[in-house]
Formats: C-alpha cells, structure tokens, sequence
DNA sequence: CGCCCATGCTCAATCGTTAGAGCACTTCGA
DNA sequence: TCGAAGTGCTCTAACGATTGAGCATGGGCG
C-alpha cells in the first residue's frame, strides 16, 4: 500500500531476523539447532543442572536471550502436571457484598506476589448461581491454576469448604473458624471494631452508641458486631447500645441509621460496619438536620480511599486490602511449593484512622493505634 | 515389565469413589477405559464428530459427567498451538493515572465475556517499568494467552504497538488515532465533554468557564479539553475559558482549581476532566468559601459510583466501563476465531448524569442525554 | 593394561488432547 | 457376487518441556 515502510523493520514475514518480535514462538528445539546440542540438553542447561558443561550452559542462555525464548507454558504444566498460575476466585455473592474497591485492592497484591513468583494470575468470578457448576470449578479442576485465593462472603459457603476439601491449594482471604485446617488470611476485626468503639467511649465519651452492622451469618459483620459489643462491656460506665442489621450496602445504612434513630432517643453516635453504609448513615442524618459531628458522631470501617471525601471525612478503620492480597499469595506459593509451615491464619493489622466525623478529639493520642495480633497456630 | 497391560482399568491408586471430589483428574483416557472404547473415540464423542455414534456418543458424555470430565487445557492448548484464556493488560502507568473503579469495572465486563466464552481470565499489571521485559510479554510470549485486552494510558506507549505488532489478537480500550489499524473500543470523549459543557453553557447561561484537564499526552484528557472547547465554539455569544493541566488525581483538581480561580475573575464553572479532580476542586472552593452549585458550577466526568456521595451530588458524564471491558472482550474473541469484521474502532455512547452541582437545571430535558457514534471503518 | 568413575551429552518416554490415516464391518447397487 | 460407499471405531503421531536411563569419552588408579 503505502509506499515506505515504517523504518528499520524489514519486509516482516519471510526470511526474517531472529530476534524477537516475529510470528512463530522460539521453542527448545529452535535453541537446540543454533546451539547445536539436543532438546534435552537445552532444557538441562536452562535448568542448570551440574550434567552439563559450562560451556554449553552459556551458549544456551545467550541464544535464548537472543531469540526471545519464552517456555511454552502448556508444554511445561502438561509435563509437570501441574500449572504455574494462580487463580483468584471471587463468588458473585460476595462482589456484591463487599464492593468493589475491595477487590481491586485485594489483586493489586495478589498481582504482586504473583510477578514477584513469575506466576500469572487467573481470575475468575461466579457468572449466575444456577450454574451447578462453577467457572471456577472449571478453572480448578482444568488444570489450569496451581492453587487458588478465594475471597468469599457467607462464612458457610458450601463452596468454599468443597474447594478446600479438593486436596488443591487453596487460602482464604477471611476468617474461617468452622474450617480451622484450611489456610487463610485475614484482619482482626473484633479488634477494629473494638478500638473503634473505644474511640468514641473513651476519647471522646460517647455513651449512647448504635451499630448498623452487615449481615451476621457473614464472619466478617459478626466479628465487628461482637468487637463493638466487647469494647462496649469493658466500658467501666454503662452504655447504651442498640443494633440495625444492614447488608453493607449505602442504602442499607441510610435504613439502618433512621431505624436507630427511632428506636433509641438521644442517640450519641453511629458506627457502621462499612464505610458506604456510613455514607448512607450520614444522608440520613443530613435529611434529619442533625449535623455531624457537632449532633452526632459517626464512623464506619474499611477505608477503600473515599472515606476522606465526604464531609465530613470518616473517622474509620483502615483495612490493608493489599497487604491482605500480598499475603494470601505468598502463602499459595508456599503451599504449592510444599512450605507447610504450622500457621494456618494469619491476622494483619487493622489501624484506626481518625478524620472528622467525631468532632476534635481531646484525648491527643500519639500514633495511629494499631490493632491485631500476627499469627495463630492451628 | 508388568506382565499384564493397560487393559481396562487395573487398580488405579484408589479403588475408591468414582464421583468427583477425590484427587487425581479425570483424563479421556479414564472416559474410555470405563466406557470401553478409545480415547480419541472420547474425545470425538465429546467434540460432536459426525462419524461416532449415536450410542457411544451418549455413552461417552453419560460417563463424562458422572466421572466430572474437565478437559485438562495444558493438553488441549499444547495440541492446538494456543490457549483458550485471554489477558487482560494493566500498564502500572495506566493504574496511576486513572483509578482503581475504572479497571475494576472493566474486568467486571470482561469477565462476563469470557464466561460466556467459557474461557479463563489472566490478569497482567507491570510490576516496574525497570524490567526490560514486561510482565505481560511473557504471558503472551508462553502462548498463556489467547489474546489480549490492553487498557493503556499513554496514547504514545510504545508497548501498545508493539504488542500490536506481534499479530497477536489484541483489542485496545480507549482511542488510538495512530494505530488507526487496531481494534479498540472506546468511548467518545469529545461528544461526552460536549455534551456537559453545553449543559453549562446552554441550560444553565454560564459563560465563563474553566477547565482542569488530564495530562495532555493522554488521549482521554485531550479528547475531553477538545470536546470542551469544540462546544464553546459553537455558542452564539462569545464564552471565555481558561485551562488549568492536572493529572486526574484529587490534589491536582484542588490545585487546578486554585490556578483557575486566581487566573480568571469571576469565574463560573468549573469542568474538571475527572470526578476525582472534581472532588479536589470542591474541596478548594469549600476553603474559600465558594458554595456550589450557587456562587460557582462543578462537573466532573467518569461517574464510577462515587459522584453522587458528595455534597453536592456531582453532575458528571457517565463512562460506562463495564460495557467497555464486555464489548472488548467481545471483539476479542471474534479476533482470536476469525472473525473478521470491517470495524476497527467502536465506540460506546457517554450519557449526561444531572445531580446537583450546576443548581436547578431550568430547562426540563425529557430525557438523559445520551451522546456519541457506534462504530468507524478502517 | 584394564577397570572404575566422572563428565557431558543423547534417547526415548511421558504428560492429555486431537487430527488424520487406516481398518474392520455393513449395506447397497450393479 | 463383488466392488464401492458408508459407518464406526482404533492407531499413530504430533504439540513442547522434562527426566531417568543410557552411551560415549577420557582421566586416574591399581
């Protein structure tokens, strides 16, 4: 067509260069008659195994580099019966459940570990739950993956325990306690919630305090019940507290927040199990006229980045989704490289953020508190 | 050796259950020795070949369901030279400049595809821009992938076009003007930034307008500046407007709000290129004691979820980035069977958001306005 | 001089799947 | 009654990487 070509690219197909970009991918083989040795040998020498000489070693390793070679990934996992991908497995329950940011930040880690492994990263939701069988099942059971991250929601899902029960390495993102053998990671967020709701008592001496939680057969919403609960009955005064269950949804906490305003009178301060409940807590209260936080305080939990927006900004609970994914990857890897190791939950911290959403604190704390033990045996 | 052959099936490892959940995989050849026929009569049975009967073929997916069948794709994509997963590509360039929900809404839509497409899904971010070779070029190098979906920012990156070059199926999301020869899927940018620039301009009478833009070498940012210009061009009275440069964070809409504030008296809206700088600009108007929507108008562009959380609700063009990631994986896998098709570049229509950052719209639009082209020819 | 061993490679087989060639048997038309 | 065509399957050979067995060669030692 055009009568000059781009510039220093020949004529692409024909006899080409052996560099890189071309069309057909460098196999062993390729290596192997430049090199002027066998397949096999190519491989040993990639391999480094001390049967092959120095030598044929660095001839081998300079023409890969010089053709670009790349194993054949199929080729590799067929032989070795296994793949080098990982997979992360999200069912649609909980994409919903949690929300997106979430996610996001749990594969950004995830994402790391695997190019930090040379693995790549499969990731698979479920399409609709009438499916019997899931797309990850498939993933799984294809060989495909190595080893899986499963982020789930409802603490019972039967998928999970099936998935664990496989014999394929598998690490929950979570807690799990009615699947203690499974290996899992998570945050303590009993101790999120409970220094959350310390927060209010103590520094800023909140007694009238209502939860809008998420749903409770949900580990994680009970964990934050159960943390505001204990905090609360440390409290050396009484405090009153009253419950709205959510499904961590905005809406859920603009329902939740009007539910403990009428049920309980001279209602102090809010904390929701998320911060988008939180949002909807304080659309409720706005349309209410009371002013946050002068009227009432208000906090929430995760802060997936948006908290700091609203105004006021959240007070709220940090939820390290990275590290979270970081984590849980790095364990994979371990299992799938026969690195048992005895933990089998890990907790990461949790880190109180405060912002303005409780008025000026008068209690000057020193650093951010820090909450959360490190490692559990099982 | 063994005095006694295959046959049909001597005592495997387990005499156990035949079901599924047990630990080695099912492979043809264990559908033939049940079924008693060959494993390439098997796998022709499951294929659907004309010359396998009726029977055996029923026999054969009887058998394959009970035994739980899954095709080992290592084999499967060794033999037909390519995978059946695609990738999905992250520049970390990309993941800086815009957010976190754009690709999480991206993989959303791609994910539903290639379930439909019964296909995996391979998740590739550049771990640093360091590495000479690239986390993705392996992937695809090792014949992982399919195909690619690559979500880049930099209208100029270099890896673009030479992913492109490599004759692998590849589908880019956004506008590319100079690889006019690849496919992408994008959304028109120009209209939408038109469109929202009419709404201050025409509905609402302002006349003079600043802009805080992406950076220039974005191809996103550029069509948006344009189309924003493009609409003041078009008004019957002379419109004045200034620029302010950011890089689609909050802080760069805080500062470019500041510079358009200090450079252009009386100003009466502000256009940021993103809501995240829409945010930041808010934040600087607050802090002067601007009050929107009545001293000054706000809009914002992307309307990933968050726009309507702040006060005031955002007006914003809305980019429906899960249809972005859905249509691209579309397009991806009719690249990767074949499929022709004459369109190179399509593009999905914006659609005004009205919230409440402008004031009361006095014009009574009937409906959303909904811009932009469906597909261009190559 | 003969043996052993270390070194450095090649050979062949294997992973699971699939396409094409080929082989038995049946049916049909001439 | 015989070839031709059709039907239904089996056999074989790949795809690319890996690995244990095996085969040369050469040096050291008795």
């Amino acid at each position: 067509m055009s009568p000059v070509k781009r510039l220093s690219t020949p004529p692409k197909q024909p006899p080409s260069k052996s560099t890189a970009a071309g069309r057909a991918p460098v196999t062993l083989r390729d290596i192997a008659s430049v090199v002027g040795v066998s397949p096999s040998a190519v491989s040993m020498a990639l391999a480094d195994h001390p049967r092959i000489g120095r030598a044929t070693k660095d001839a081998v390793r300079t023409a890969a580099r010089e053709l670009g070679y790349v194993a054949n990934s199929a080729g590799r996992a067929l032989r070795a019966g296994r793949a080098t991908a990982v997979a992360v497995v999200v069912p649609n329950t909980a994409q919903h459940v949690f929300g997106h940011p979430y996610f996001m930040h749990l594969l950004v880690g995830v994402t790391s570990s695997a190019n930090a492994h040379d693995s790549g990263l499969l990731v698979s939701t479920n399409p609709d739950q009438s499916h019997e069988v899931a797309a990850y099942d498939r993933i799984l059971r294809s060989q495909t993956a190595a080893g899986a991250i499963i982020a789930s929601a409802a603490s019972n899902d039967a998928n999970v325990s099936r998935m664990v029960d496989t014999g394929l390495p598998v690490v929950l993102v979570g807690r799990y306690p009615h699947l203690p053998q499974a290996v899992s990671v998570g945050v303590d967020d009993h101790a999120g919630a409970a220094a959350v709701t310390r927060h209010l008592v103590a520094d800023h001496g909140l007694r009238r305090i209502g939860h809008i939680s998420g749903p409770l057969e949900h580990q994680t919403a009970l964990d934050r019940y159960e943390g505001f609960r204990a905090a609360l009955a440390e409290c050396a005064e009484p405090c009153a507290h009253t419950l709205a269950i959510g499904d961590f949804s905005e809406e859920a906490g603009r329902a939740g927040a009007a539910q403990l305003l009428d049920g309980m009178s001279d209602l102090q301060a809010i904390f929701a199990a998320n911060d988008e409940m939180a949002y909807g807590a304080l659309l409720e209260l706005r349309s209410r006229g009371l002013r946050v936080p002068q009227d009432i305080a208000l906090v929430g939990y995760d802060d997936f980045g948006v908290s700091r927006l609203t105004s006021p900004a959240l007070t709220t609970v940090r939820v390290p989704a990275e590290q979270l994914g970081l984590h849980a990857a790095d364990r994979l890897f371990d299992l799938i490289d026969g690195v048992a190791g005895e933990v089998t939950h890990t907790e990461l911290p949790t880190e109180l953020v405060v912002r303005e959403s409780c008025g000026e604190h008068p209690a000057p704390t020193a650093a951010p508190t820090v909450t959360g033990t490190t490692a559990a045996t099982g």
